[in-house]
DNA sequence: ACCTGAACACCGTTCAAGT
DNA sequence: ACCTGAACACCGTTCAAGT
């Protein structure tokens, strides 16, 4: 962990240097379009040294991925309210949260859903991309059982708020919800409407 | 517009050919990272000739992209039935027709949310792909008029659909809605969630 | 065990030169 | 006006060879 000034030939932890330093490179551009070469050459070493640890360029994308996904999730158990509050609270905090998440890391994000990461590693069928869903899942569940949302299958719903929490990411990202077309504040609109979309009592306005 | 067999040495419409042999090259693979050197080579023109109409990879990429939006319109508007039929029936077919575009034309629709596709040219931003936009627009004030929806800012709830739609395609893409942990039918459940949300008469189920 | 350096088969892009 | 062919500066990936 500790790092000295001169890496004279092994490195140490290059592994963990890669993925941090494509990370950070991550952060600059929009898209994952990163080279494995610049990658190297920031690290310091050669261009073959992160074949090593990795065997293609997509193994360490989906590497990412996964990474990113873990981070997702943590954001959003993080940005849930302590108990004791309403759960339409929860609902608009956590659905904040996936938005911010995505907008203020857009190339990690996108490489997330990108058909890249998706092809290598299943990542989008392992636990750690499915968490995310359970996050939902455990919300809707709580707000049957109180009698706020109406009593469906759960998995319908919290579908469709994950399709609807990547929606306005994904527009917000390319600045379609930017426009005065979609009005003042489409992120808000769209969470009342999938909320009410859920919920069990009338409302009239 | 006649193709000769022998094309000497000028093409003739090299544009166009382009065009159609990159959107070609979409269907196959899933992602746009077909290479431009390919497509000229299927066109049966050296590697440069391309750059004679198009200053780079990324204008064509965009021209691409608007072709796309525009195919997009044409697909949502002729699934709209003949009118004298429900909202909710008009709904679900734009719906539908919208999920089944994306899914049928991967490629092509990851190109026209990408990145790539958005800086150039303002793509996002130009009529054609905010025509996509009006569709669900008039289709919500159709359903205010006759007293169907609730009556809100019609805005938010188009930036709401748009949203729910393109977050139902790219999971659906991502193959993340063929789970049993999503549910059997998660495209018709989020769908009714969303509409429900819009929906102006109390549901109590 | 871990990394280097040269090498291979590609890219996107440019530009003088051909027809 | 439209296209070619060689050239430049890159990639991702491989592999013998170094420490």
């Amino acid at each position: 962990m500790q790092e000295t000034a001169n890496r004279p030939y092994h490195h140490g932890d290059l592994r963990r240097t890669v993925i941090e330093t494509a990370m950070a490179m991550l952060h600059e551009d929009k898209g994952w379009q990163f080279t494995l070469r610049e990658v190297a050459r920031r690290a310091g070493v050669s261009h073959a040294a992160p074949y090593k640890h990795f065997p293609d360029k997509a193994a360490l994308l989906a590497e990412m991925a996964l990474l990113g996904f873990d981070r997702l999730h943590k954001a959003l158990t993080t940005a849930k309210p302590k108990k004791s509050n309403t759960l339409r609270d929860e609902f608009f905090a956590v659905g904040r949260a996936y938005v911010e998440f995505g907008t203020s890391n857009p190339g990690l994000y996108r490489l997330m859903f990108s058909a890249e990461a998706g092809k290598a590693a299943d990542v989008h069928l392992s636990e750690r991309a499915l968490a995310v869903f359970g996050v939902v899942t455990e919300m809707l569940e709580r707000g049957q059982a109180e009698g706020v949302l109406r009593k469906r299958d759960v998995r319908g719903g919290a579908a469709a708020c994950w399709a609807q929490m990547h929606g306005i990411t994904m527009l917000t990202m390319e600045g379609l919800f930017q426009l005065e077309k979609v009005g003042p504040d489409p992120l808000d609109a769209a969470l009342v409407t999938l909320l009410e979309g859920l919920e069990n009592q009338a409302v009239n306005s």
